[in-house]
DNA sequence: CGACCTTTTGATTGGCGTCAAAATCTGTGG
DNA sequence: CCACAGATTTTGACGCCAATCAAAAGGTCG
């Protein structure tokens, strides 16, 4: 178990120069600002695949941005079943969402090997209370992950197992090639997909087993393959009339570009 | 169809005397600014049960503090079922959230009458941007809507249905507490309840049929019994047994007041 | 090569949806 | 105050989707 404080350090990087800027929480930001919040970063990180970043229920240290690599949010349940709450990509902000104990609501765990930004926790808040325009991303941001986990809602309660797993799919295909570009290759409409079948059902609330039919379903009917840790969209048009996909809640965008809603 | 444009106007009153400012957007808010927010706003207005306070996919035009009385957030899906959201309560902000499009993701309408204070959305906009105290409070409640959908999604996809029943009822119960105490009997552990069994199951994707059954069973295993736009708690401690119910992700809590978790 | 994880397939079970109808509640107007 | 229509609650019978259990096959990494 590695955790951030043992992560090992690198040469903090400029978050102006940073690749994922333009989805960020920084983005929008001025230059002088930027040099001031370049004050408050404390580490650059880099983590293997399947290490804790931030356990639940423990005491907040940093804050984080994912600059590259794939970080699962989750929460475990009395029970043992765990639900994943959001798969972060890069450019999203992580671990600033707290209790009433103060402490870390959920998990996250890294899926790849991951470069996160890591800034102490007060110096997070210290930043937003000064910074308006850092404020007013953050809420954006805030507001997205909203309309995020709605859909997600809509797609546990409302949908059956095969819409299901086709809106995940879907849903992950468009925020990669977003937010991930080099996992993204165009030619085959594919990306790379390092989730299990297993973090798959607990996404959406499905057993692996059912997971692994509804695939097999989708494969069979030529809509979409998942093979190797590589997911292959063949038919989008049809794949997006089962998942019933609404494109207006899609990832955050980045605000003053005007982009195609679909991406 | 009543929309905010057609309820009638009422005279504004100060929001610093608002009986719920300390869970509301403005609360921490320094007097003078409460001042210049208080030019910001347009109307204070009220609205009959069962109004459709803005639709879904709607354009904007202002965004709202709940000053009394319960509203639905919903979203309808192409099959026509339709998933609750989030019940607003006295001191909830609604209809900041925008798709792609700039339009409401979803829609709004009253569950009893309702009072709500109504600003033009650019000020809304203009108001984060320029008062970084509101951007900050915005922020911090967006963060706990996260958590409270997060529980939601957990609850959708972990529960069977007596643990989904369980859950919600005892989610609103505290809610109403802190949100409006005058729905809120001590005497008799009971809050007005306006909520059907059609409603509960939109909330948490089962039938009203099946909703009906699990009503039937807590009730019958002295819970909780809801009849008549009341429900009452019968036995606490099993009920957030029943309901594996987390304290740490409750509703909004109004910052700077060091409160028991549970309340 | 061997241990472990992930995927795959089949058989069986059960929880919840669906359909239907009766009972009860609510509000409205005569 | 009553009559009536419509909404909501309640109950029963039946069917199906996804969970569960089990086991084999394939992949991955030390």
């Amino acid at each position: 178990m590695v955790t951030a404080t043992q992560a090992r350090l690198r040469n903090p990087v400029d978050c102006e120069h940073c690749r994922v800027r333009d989805q960020a929480l920084f983005c929008g930001v001025r230059p002088e600002q930027l040099r001031e919040i370049a004050r408050y970063r404390e580490q650059q990180m880099r983590l293997r695949a399947h290490r804790q970043l931030f356990q639940e229920k423990s005491r907040p240290l940093h804050a984080y941005t994912l600059f590259q690599g794939w970080v699962a949010l989750y929460k475990t349940l009395d029970n043992g079943k765990r639900q994943i709450l959001k798969i972060a990509l890069p450019g999203d902000f992580l671990g600033f969402q707290l209790g009433n104990d103060g402490l870390h609501t959920h998990g996250a765990e890294t899926l790849t090997q991951a470069t996160l930004c890591a800034f102490p926790f007060d110096k997070v808040l210290e930043m937003v209370s000064k910074q308006p325009a850092i404020a007013t991303r953050l809420c954006e941001m805030s507001v997205r992950d909203i309309s995020m986990c709605h859909e997600h809602l809509i797609c546990a309660t409302k949908k059956d197992a095969r819409e299901k797993i086709a809106h995940i799919c879907l849903e992950t295909y468009y925020r990669v090639r977003r937010q991930s570009p080099e996992d993204y290759d165009p030619k085959r409409n594919a990306i790379f997909f390092p989730l299990t079948q297993e973090y798959l059902g607990d996404m959406v609330g499905l057993t692996n087993v059912h997971v692994n039919r509804m695939l097999k379903k989708l494969a069979a009917d030529r809509v979409l393959t998942c093979h190797n840790r590589r997911l292959t969209i063949h038919n989008e048009e049809r794949l997006i009339h089962i998942a019933q996909f609404d494109f207006n809640t899609l990832a955050p965008i980045s605000p003053g570009r005007n982009i195609d809603a679909r991406f």
